[in-house]
DNA sequence: TTGTAGGCGTTATCAG
DNA sequence: CTGATAACGCCTACAA
């Protein structure tokens, strides 16, 4: 009655898994191992491969199979039952390993609670989605030098894709930095692109911040206003620097003056611009109108002003910049420079996961004014 | 002169990486490989090794060093130095392997566009980082059964510890499917946190909807409104679910009335919102006030009343949920029901990167309401 | 079609 | 303190 096994090879002796984990559990943790896993058995191909019967080999392909695919359907059956029945799960890391590449995105934002970052987070990810691979998220916390270490992290991660959200920092040294990191990772057969500036030798998604603050400049000029005064952002991001400098040139241009004096900067942040506006409210003759460098900025700017009892309009007029989601629709609606996030964050995934050529390619993102009742026509 | 050569296994044959990448580059690519890389030199640590002179073992040791750090410091500088030279970065996926455990927390959320998800995702990845962890983001794009696979993804992954901010589905299956998924996790040594409401056998972060809902419903009714209708989310997400039902039954136990009919669902989005109060306003005698399930729908709601030429607050009052941070500073500031979404997070976190006894966790995180412009007494 | 065996890059055990 | 060498879990020529 050799009905009773299905087949010889289940006789095999069990050996389960149970005993390799355990072995394992027994390592000495590492320094860096703050938080131990607990013993446990974790199912590999192997107990699978057992379970059904089969060779290792025959329940990869029969699992993960490859292109081409060739296994009897009585024993892919058999395979796929006995993995069902284990709750197996392949080892991604595993399969990095063999087959030389992982299934990662790496995403470098400087914080993924900035609606900016997470509109293009939310792109990044859905086009990712789109082609059966993953996002790994870093986020800088506003630190210059995070930046490069994100990358490296990136690069031991073997992110098969990149994508560099944070804008490129003014200083020289650093940026310099930054590239080799990013040549490198390039070197290591990732492909990067770029959210903001370009930067010599890597693809990207350029916005026209200069551009767009001109315009913004312009249009506020046309409405009546004369003085003016800037939140400028950090320092040290381009990003920051291109808006403040777009501005000041176009008002130069239309015959308007803005004193140094009158640029206070900040962080990127409902903080930064808070403080910013604060000290511009302190200590300087009131503007007419105020640019900050960002949206969340104008928006920690707004609560700065009610707070030293200065209204918005009335006293003061607020523009902003990236035309954040959330403040579309709120009365009085912001005055800011549009930047067409979704867009930006879709083709920065496209440049990302799409093989390049030999010359580097450069994305073009318009921006556009959109006036609203923070800046009304001043009479 | 032996002199020239500083160390006789220098003298090996170079040997170098090219030769292995090139030998990969020349395999088949999988039909998934829809993004094939290209032919690169990657350096491994044997590279690192031969070029200092050393072997693997020391290797490693002079640059993974685990806890007994034992290399003398004249070959630690060898292998540093070369290393650098090398520009070596050793790979993740390989030390995961080797070590047994990785260093990925997973994120599964709806939809990070979102401020409710970004903000959470912050808290996380600020604390993952001071850990020396990383985060790998999951989206569902607000699809239900999606949840259940982003959680397979962060077992094959092999995440160390897993946070799903989703908030829990009304459909006991799904919920039960995803138990499932989440007790695998658990029992392939991961630790698991919930953001919402609980599920037996997992920690959890749980938030007071319902409270914070009746709190509400109470404080507008103490300003006078009494007739209200609701924008209630999908059918579908408990969150909702415990929302409304927290409303109505506080505006239910004051002596009010809230008819399902003036229930109106609709996605957890800013279209969901603004489709929701489009139907409301067309088909039903305008309520007094309009409580919308969460922020981004009651701005949905704003903007499709002013659309329809009704104004807010003088026509119709609009309250919210969560308290989003962008939308604290605006004017007329949003009623809404406040969610410490960064105590939320980190208490997440905490949970999942905390080794848990056997007993199953839950924090419970406050909710308050917070009464602005958009919900003025009523006469 | 299926199985055997070698390799992916690193860590860790165990002798020297 | 250092060096072979065996895992880790999976994939894939190559052989049967």
């Amino acid at each position: 009655m050799t009905d009773v096994l299905p087949d010889a090879r289940a006789a095999r002796p069990p050996e389960p898994a149970t005993d390799r984990a355990l072995r394992r559990a027994g390592r000495r943790g590492r320094a860096s191992d703050r938080y131990p896993l607990p013993v446990v058995a974790r199912v590999t191909l192997s107990d699978v491969a057992r379970q059904a019967g089969v060779s290792l080999a025959t329940a990869s392909r029969a699992l993960n199979g490859s292109s081409n695919r060739t296994v009897q359907p009585a024993l892919r059956e058999r395979v796929v039952a006995a993995a069902a029945e284990l709750r197996y799960a392949p080892d991604a890391n595993a399969q990095a390993m063999a087959r030389g590449a992982t299934t990662s995105v790496g995403l470098v934002v400087h914080d993924i609670a900035d609606p900016y970052f997470s509109t293009i987070a939310a792109a990044v990810t859905r086009a990712a989605d789109r082609v059966g691979l993953h996002v790994t998220l870093a986020s800088t916390q506003n630190e210059a030098d995070r930046e490069i270490e994100l990358v490296a992290l990136m690069q031991r991660l073997r992110a098969r894709a990149v994508i560099v959200a944070g804008g490129r920092l003014a200083d020289p040294d650093r940026e310099e930095r930054l590239r080799a990191a990013l040549l490198d990772l390039q070197a290591g057969g990732a492909s990067v692109a770029l959210v903001g500036q370009p930067l010599d030798g890597v693809d990207s998604v350029v916005i026209d911040n200069a551009g767009g603050a001109r315009d913004l400049a312009l249009a506020l000029w046309g409405l009546g206003y004369r003085r003016a005064a800037i939140l400028g952002g950090p320092t040290d991001r381009l990003t920051a620097q291109n808006r403040r400098d777009g501005f000041v040139t176009a008002w130069a241009g239309a015959g308007g003056r803005i004193d140094p004096a009158d640029v206070v900067h900040g962080a990127f942040t409902w903080e930064g611009g808070a403080e910013a506006m604060t000290t511009l409210l302190r200590t300087r003759p009131r503007p007419e109108v105020v640019f900050a460098a960002n949206d969340v900025m104008a928006l920690g700017a707004l609560s700065a002003a009610r707070a030293l009892g200065v209204r918005v309009p009335e006293d003061v007029a607020v523009a902003g910049f990236d035309d954040i989601a959330t403040l579309r629709d709120v009365v009085p609606g912001l005055t800011t420079v549009r930047i067409p996030l979704d867009e930006a964050g879709e083709a920065a995934a496209e440049l990302a996961l799409t093989p390049r050529g030999d010359e580097v390619r450069a994305t073009e993102i318009r921006t556009e004014v959109v006036l609203r009742d923070s800046t009304p026509p001043r009479g």
